[in-house]
DNA sequence: GTTCGATATGCAACTATTTTCATATCGCCT
DNA sequence: AGGCGATATGAAAATAGTTGCATATCGAAC
């Protein structure tokens, strides 16, 4: 997400998006879609968990859980082999990634707009 | 944040709009914006930390910590006198919410008319 | 068939967040 | 003056969220 610009009182208005289940749980937001971006990436989990500052160990859960309330694959997983494994997204996860840019492109927009207005108001 | 309509899929989209510091910490959010609102309409802090289900020494906190960052009052604290005690909101706190609460009809329309796109790229 | 490194996963250790508790202060009301 | 109940605040106790660790599995390449 880009940092908006700041108002001279050094306030930023900011925003997240996100997929959520009926329960409430997130399934896709920030954090997700930029791991998911990051193993797109480097190709592997590992790699993509280390580059983000994360360990290992949650990033393989917080997939896991969003595959598990989607009920499909985000990411087609090997192991063994060259390097030992690997991780790729599935065509699945690719277009929710691009949706999820075309989403953030237009709340961009929107909150830009909306942006002066309330600068305005919260003087 | 009024809950958007479900996909078939049983996924929705949510998002999250606040006011953040320069230093990333968040300001006003959902969460705040809600019990701002509700010591509005209670008349004091304890009665609307109750009402959220959150303890009173978490939502005091809360707002003193808005109030740090901002560097101004969002309640008029009273201690003592009838009841015990109350707070008010500021009108720089009313401004405040005023303008999170048109910023949010914007989002919503921004969000509704990117919806049905989304729904159709993530099948 | 042995080696290598990533995936897979449970569990203990640790950190961060929240709640609980204890105690003080303040000001109208009787 | 004393009681009442909300604000004010620190500190400990309890929860929740993460990380670290240990161990197993897998498969290409040598």
């Amino acid at each position: 997400m880009k940092p908006p610009r700041s108002s001279k009182n050094d306030v930023f208005l900011r925003y997240k998006l996100w997929l959520s289940a009926v329960s409430g749980e997130g399934i896709i937001g920030e954090d997700k879609y930029k791991l998911l971006r990051t193993i797109e990436e480097k190709g592997s989990l590992k790699a993509a968990a280390e580059d983000m500052g994360v360990s290992y160990r949650k990033a393989w859960g917080d997939i896991k859980k969003s595959e598990e309330l989607l009920g499909y694959e985000l990411t087609e997983k090997h192991r063994g082999g060259v390097g030992g494994g690997k991780s790729d997204l599935t065509s699945k996860a690719k277009n929710i990634l691009e949706a999820y840019d075309a989403l953030h492109r237009k709340m961009d927009n929107a909150i830009e707009d909306a942006y002066e207005d309330f600068k305005d108001k919260i003087k």
